[in-house]
DNA sequence: TAATTGACGTTTA
DNA sequence: ATAAACGCCAATT
């Protein structure tokens, strides 16, 4: 694996996602604009996909702007992000979750010393 | 080198 | 509420 441009931008999501507390979530594209990549939601699966495991980032805790699991229903991720929702109280019908209930707000102040430049 | 693929989002119908 | 049509662009094929 190459230290590269590319991986600065992949550990600026790291950061974002390893700080969503638990019992919240928070989108791609909302996770993509707080690492200063705006219009870029696709780049954060992409992202959280090539993660090293022992970052052990809160991946579950990253869902789409429906609210919704972005794996297909039924497969074995699906069911794993769904179960470790659940097990932080996290109401999920359908693998669709209200976003008003739950959405991660993040503190500016805190998010802007938290990521490295 | 070129084409396809996505753990997405917004706009439009 | 749902769905299609775009826009996006690094990684993969």
């Amino acid at each position: 694996m190459q230290i590269s441009s590319q991986t600065s931008a992949m550990s600026q999501i790291w950061h974002i996602v390893a700080m969503i507390p638990e019992g919240k979530v928070c989108s791609y594209g909302k996770v993509a604009d707080l690492a200063g990549l705006p219009g870029r939601a696709r780049y954060v699966s992409r992202a959280l996909k090539m993660a090293p495991g022992e970052l052990k980032l809160p991946w579950h805790r990253v869902i789409n702007s429906q609210g919704k699991i972005s794996f297909a229903e039924n497969t074995e991720p699906f069911i794993e992000q769904m179960q470790r929702l659940r097990s932080e109280n996290i109401v999920v019908n359908r693998g669709k979750i209200k976003m008003a209930e739950y959405e991660w707000q993040p503190d500016l102040a805190t998010l802007v010393l938290s990521i490295p430049f």
